[in-house]
RNA sequence: GGGCUCAUAGCUCAGUUGGUUAGAGCACCGUGUUGAUAACGCGGGGGUCGGUGGUUCGAGUCCACCUGGGCCCA
């Protein structure tokens, strides 16, 4: 061995076992087996426990597949804000939980059962649902766990549970108990072979060729004849025909044809006269859809008025612009006549026949719509009966793509049935809700705006579904039909369902049902059948607050925070916000907290035809939770969130860097002991002091981040920290005394103070972010160890005593470091590409200034810490009067480099056994031996 | 088509009530070091703030319109 290797092992150089590579795949799982068996979350909760309660209410993910990696963003979101309130001492109980019914789940169930040539009755879909639905809570719930959250998974909730389908059912009986709760027609997609009411998901586009006709309505109280002309694709929906819509703001026009004048849009008017075979026609008069609606026409084979009516939807692109309006089959039909008042008119059977109820003309009544391969009888009957009055104009074929049924492949119809409402504006419940969005924060404050807009536009909420997988309206009817809904019953029937599940309904009869139950005298002695409908999931989720938070006696009722993809607006944050108003007349939310969605790295959304991974476990697997939840943390939640393999791989860089960081400063510490070896703050030396005022002005403005839930600026003051005021600039200057000074020199005595606490600050700060690695670097720091009895998540939030923010006597430092980066680098970097200096060492500086430069009096009074702030060697100060302002002049250290500090000084001398040094290197060496 | 919303260097983000040559970290290029080395230091290039028009003495920052993206509807 060389001399120098030897004088190298006199050195403190840094040591630690601490990781440089996370290997987070594999050593990630070991902390999460380490943080279940000393049961994390309940000695947080017990730590806590006298703390202010903080809750924030979990949205259920729904239960049909694997954690997506938008739902692990949401996920890490709450469980970085848990995490940081915990520290921060509050209680944070976190009941996580999730939806299970609806139709995805129903519908994926039944393709299986069919395929399996398997029963298909409602209890047996119901039982596949469940076992479906649970099989996907483990693997939900192993992946949230993977991810890192931290939550009370032994009471966690499911939508699914017995005592939660009673609350669902409790909630309904509020419902009805207010009054709220009503019966009326409303159209849905209707398969005639399956005798099924069908949701958009199981409806299949298809091509398909239609017959499309122009049929004339005869204008009434006009002197000479004239007609307004509708265009439709259905012939069969036009007995039930009960309005004309023209747009408001388009221009309509009169064309005269052979005495008589056929009303239609003036952009469509020159294809139809073309289409028409009106040759010859001339144009009249011109108005504007506005000035139409006042007009009645006479519905062309049924003695009815079809009135005119404007809507916005009405499209210029085809037809006539005035379109055939049948509330009974069509949404947007509906919606019409539900503002201008008119019946939801629908006179078709189950079968999909023509039912009659005297207006239905004789010829039709038993016809059926269902499209068959020899075509749709009604159809043709309808166009004959067109043909017979002279209503139709014309009569083409139109291809287009129209709704099948994924079952029957047959074409579907929209029919009008009876559905279940809430009444939205009975004693001022929407004004209500409106004026309590008013009192819950939102961030981003449009939040409000938007939730707002939602609740003044939506109509009565249609509550009943014609499914198997969810929870039963627990409604009877007699033989008429009428309904038996009755506050006392539901209650009744929730008491019962909370022991033997929603089963119940669809296994037992109805005598078995309601036995116990005492029937209002009026009902007594009548035949009833139970209902088969179920409620609207958004019931199922938007009770949540009162299943979970008002029935755990731990929790708060209303939720201090609701964190969720902005697509809730809409979703559970409305839903939540009715069911809390008629329950309980508040909004169960205090504060409301929206992210955007995951897109790629151009800003478009994820799709699985991309072939890019979107289950959480994938990213995981490739780079461990803590890295995919410092992307999450990285990034501004409230706009759209970019993912990408170029992200990723910078997200894993700052991951290193900080990790770096961390190994660097546990190696510093390696012969500290902070029981013996802790400086008092206001015995450090500056350039600890200044450390550790930057730490404390981190520490307050990551604070200021987190509490304004802006975690990525969080982020980015902890990398820019960690690379400009410790790696560039402390760590640095710090190098040369914790390697060459005696171990228990009070100067480096004093840097390693400020490194134990930055790293103690640090870490705590990085808790919420990266919680496996600052847990981690928690435990190195304790014990020297992986692993600590006391974990990081028991300590608290990082406070800087008062004593590290005292800026008076960090002012020399920054004002010496402001020249370092103005005059002294660049001077070295000179001298270092004109190939005179290797590393600064080599250099020594010179700096000249006039007596009144205002920092004259810092530099000489600091004339002795100046070449470490620098690290040259020496640094010579003139006061020079004659100079107009401060220059700085580097050149090649003279004298004699010490193999052992590198520093150049005027001679060395003799050490044994290790020979030459410098005079401070031998004195430290002498103290060694 | 409608409601809400977003748009600053290659990437992730800052830019306070409109005011001097628009900032940071990462990446990139050059370079030093080899005693933080699957590291670290120093130096450098790079944006006119999605576009157009307006208000103003002055706009990334206010207004209008347009383009593109997202969420939710139709």
């Amino acid at each position: 061995m060389n001399q120098a290797n030897e004088l190298k092992d006199t050195l403190n150089l840094p040591q630690t076992n601490f990781p440089m590579r996370a290997n987070a795949v594999e050593r990630e799982p070991e902390r999460l087996k380490h943080w279940e068996e000393i049961e994390l979350y309940d000695l947080v909760q017990k730590k806590n426990a006298s703390g202010d309660t903080f809750v924030l209410h979990d949205g259920p993910p729904f239960t049909n597949g694997d954690v997506h990696v938008g739902t692990a963003l949401n996920k890490t979101l709450k469980d970085s804000i848990l995490r940081y309130k915990a520290a921060r001492g509050y209680r944070t109980p976190y009941i996580p939980g999730w939806d299970c019914h609806g139709l995805p789940i129903e519908h994926k169930v039944t393709k299986k059962l069919r395929k399996e040539k398997a029963d298909l009755d409602a209890l047996s879909v119901r039982k596949s649902c469940a076992e479906f639905s649970a099989s996907f809570i483990e693997t939900q719930r192993s992946q949230f766990k993977r991810l890192g959250v931290l939550a009370d998974w032994s009471r966690e909730y499911r939508t699914m549970h017995p005592s939660y389908e009673a609350e669902i059912l409790r909630t309904f009986a509020s419902f009805v108990d207010q009054g709220l709760v009503y019966r009326s027609k409303k159209p849905v997609y209707w398969s005639i072979p399956c005798r099924t009411a069908l949701a958009e998901a199981e409806i299949e586009y298809q091509d398909h060729v239609s017959p499309s006709v122009f049929v004339r309505f005869k204008i009434i109280d006009e002197d000479h004849e004239s007609y307004v002309v509708i265009w439709t694709t259905t012939p069969w929906t036009l007995p039930a025909n009960l309005a004309i819509a023209v747009h408001p703001r388009e221009h309509y026009i009169e064309i005269k044809h052979g005495g008589k004048s056929y009303w239609v849009a003036e952009k469509l008017a020159d294809s139809l006269i073309d289409t028409l075979d009106l040759a010859g026609a001339t144009k009249g008069a011109r108005k504007a859809g506005s000035d139409l609606c006042h007009w009645k026409t006479q519905h062309p084979f049924i003695d009815r008025l079809s009135p005119i009516l404007t809507a916005e939807y009405v499209t210029m692109e085809s037809g006539t612009g005035c379109v055939h309006i049948a509330p009974g089959h069509g949404l947007d039909d509906y919606l019409t006549g539900k503002e201008h008042g008119l019946d939801v008119y629908c006179p078709l059977s189950d079968s999909g026949c023509y039912e009659d109820d005297g207006m239905i003309p004789s010829e039709l009544v038993g016809v059926s719509v269902l499209e068959k391969a020899t075509g749709c009888p009604a159809n043709d009957e309808v166009i004959r009966i067109l043909e017979s009055t002279s209503s139709l104009l014309a009569k083409q074929s139109h291809h287009h793509q129209y709704p099948h049924c994924w079952r029957s492949k047959t074409p579907v119809v929209f029919r009008a049935m009876d559905q279940w409402f809430v009444a939205l504006d009975k004693d001022e419940l929407r004004s209500r809700c409106i004026d309590a969005i008013e009192d819950v924060s939102f961030t981003p404050d449009w939040g409000r705006n938007r939730i707002r807009g939602f609740l003044e536009s939506r109509p009565d909420w249609c509550i009943s579904r014609q499914r198997s997988w969810g929870v039963p309206i627990p409604v009877f009817y007699d033989e008429e039909g009428e309904p038996l809904l009755s506050t006392e019953l539901i209650n009744f029937l929730a008491n019962r369902i909370e022991k033997e599940g929603t089963d119940a309904w669809f296994s037992l009869s109805e005598e078995e049902l309601l036995k116990g139950f005492d029937l209002p005298s009026e009902w007594k002695g009548k035949t009833l059948t139970k209902g088969t409908d179920t409620l609207d999931v958004w019931i199922d989720s938007g009770c949540s607050h009162r299943s979970v938070l008002k029935n755990l006696d731990d929790l708060v009722w209303p939720a201090d925070l609701y964190l969720e993809g902005s697509d809730q607006h809409r979703g559970w944050f409305q839903s939540s916000l009715w069911t809390g108003m008629i329950a309980y007349d508040h909004a169960p939310y205090k504060r409301i907290l929206t992210h955007g969605f995951v897109v790629d790295g151009d800003g478009r959304k994820i799709s699985k035809s991309d072939g890019k991974p979107q289950t959480a476990d994938s990213y995981i697997k490739k780079y461990g939770a803590d890295v995919l939840r410092l992307w999450v943390c990285s990034e501004d939640f409230r706009r759209d969130i970019p993912l990408s393999d170029e992200i990723l791989g910078q997200v894993v860089r700052s991951y290193r860097t900080l990790r770096n960081t961390l190994k660097f400063q546990l190696g510093t510490l390696h012969d500290f002991d902070p029981n013996n070896h802790l400086v008092p703050v206001e015995d450090l030396d500056l350039i600890d002091r200044w450390a550790l005022f930057k730490t404390a002005e981190l520490i307050e403005d990551v604070t200021r981040a987190f509490d304004a839930y802006e975690i990525h600026k969080a982020v980015q003051l902890i990398n820019r920290f960690c690379s400009g005021v410790l790696s560039s600039t402390y760590h640095d200057v710090i190098k040369d005394r914790l390697y060459t000074l005696h171990a228990g020199d009070p100067k480096r005595r004093s840097s390693q103070t400020a490194i134990y606490l930055i790293f103690d600050s640090l870490v705590r700060l990085l808790g919420p972010l990266t919680p496996f690695t600052a847990d981690e670097g928690w435990s190195f720091l304790q014990s020297g160890e992986s692993f600590s009895t006391d974990p990081l998540l028991l300590q608290s939030w990082p406070q800087a005593h008062p004593s590290w923010l005292d800026s008076e006597i960090v002012a020399d430092a920054e004002i010496i470091l402001k020249l370092k980066e103005s005059h002294i680098n660049e001077s070295l970097e000179n001298l270092r590409s004109e190939k005179k200096i290797g590393q600064s060492l080599d250099a020594e500086v010179e700096i000249r200034f006039p007596s009144t430069e205002t920092i004259a009096e810092v530099l000489s009074r600091r004339s002795l810490d100046l070449a470490e702030f620098f690290i040259v060697s020496s640094v010579v100060l003139i006061a020079d009067d004659n100079e107009p302002k401060i220059t700085v002049s580097a050149k090649h250290a003279s004298g004699i480099r010490c193999p052992r500090s590198w520093r150049w000084v005027p001679q060395l001398v003799s050490v044994e056994p290790w020979g030459e040094v410098s005079p401070r290197c031998a004195d430290v060496l002498s103290r060694n031996s």
